[in-house]
DNA sequence: AGTGCGTATGATATAACGTATCAACCCCAT
DNA sequence: ATGGGGTTGATACGTTATATCATACGCACT
């Protein structure tokens, strides 16, 4: 990651080499790359934000796509699986991966200013979870890395 | 930490070295240990375990301290800025601090076959957070660093 | 074609978590 | 004594998430 990854840029090609690279992983994987599914994603590739699940409710409503929550979260549970997406837990918001080519670890900075979401990739083996873990004996299945501060943009008017 | 982490053990002691640990910070800092905040807190301590905000409630409510929602998040908000006590992002929960003594880093794992959590503690600015938030120049204000997997009591089971 | 199975959707209701707001109170320092 | 900061009480509301049951669809097997 560089310092570019907080910087705006034009992202048209984000969302459509996203939905590009899911669907052609869905079809390895025989996943089903259903319609809702595919809008949702959509959705987050496009706003480029993390979003709460009801603010992706309000478009797949607008759109006819669905109205009620579990019509969200059941695309949110299945982009989240499969790494198309990852929740921001200290947000309780998702957001869509911008790594989807390579193994997933992810780190996030969330800034408080700005409320931009840069993800980064770090093998938690080599942290500090990875160590606490292995002299607990305790097998991790997900890890969960994010801080909370200000990005570039926001840190000087800070 | 060691393995006895996620064991059995006696915490009567805990609760009275949480409170007596947490009432002296209070007085060398001039903060107020009030009765909700103390009681709050002995409650996360006596259960050991990551509790939800309305759980204590409960809790409060049956002893006549407070039946409303901020009763509860008030005195959370007052342990957790001060570091009494932790809350656990992945599970919307809050649970005492086990590390009164040291500076605030901490790791938690979380089983997630019995539910129990344990805290590590572990420099950020050594880890991959740290690595990505310098590449990035991203100034971190808050870490959180949470593993969730299989204790060394759950994992042969599963 | 008919049956059974797995997956996905639709729909309703409710649980769980969290905050805004305003008034009252209390201590204590000027 | 009074004014200000911090704390509490109380009401209401907003937000996030899941349980549950019913329905539909594709597909494999007979």
């Amino acid at each position: 990651m560089t310092n570019q990854a907080f910087e705006a840029h034009d992202h048209r090609s984000c969302i459509a080499e996203g939905v590009a690279s899911a669907a052609q992983i869905c079809t390895e994987r025989n996943l089903q790359f259903t319609k809702t599914r595919q809008r949702v994603l959509e959705i987050l590739l496009s706003e480029h934000r993390a979003m709460g699940a009801y603010e992706i409710l309000e478009q797949l409503r607008a759109e006819g796509l669905g109205s009620q929550p579990p019509v969200a979260y059941r695309a949110l549970e299945f982009l989240t699986k499969n790494g198309f997406a990852h929740r921001i837990e200290r947000l309780n918001a998702f957001i869509a991966c911008s790594h989807l080519d390579n193994a997933h670890a992810p780190v996030f900075l969330i800034c408080r200013s700005c409320d931009r979401v840069v993800e980064a990739e770090a093998d938690p083996a080599q942290g500090e979870i990875g160590r606490a873990a292995r002299q607990a004996g305790f097998v991790v299945e997900r890890a969960v890395r994010e801080a909370e501060g200000l990005c570039p943009a926001c840190a000087p008017a800070a």
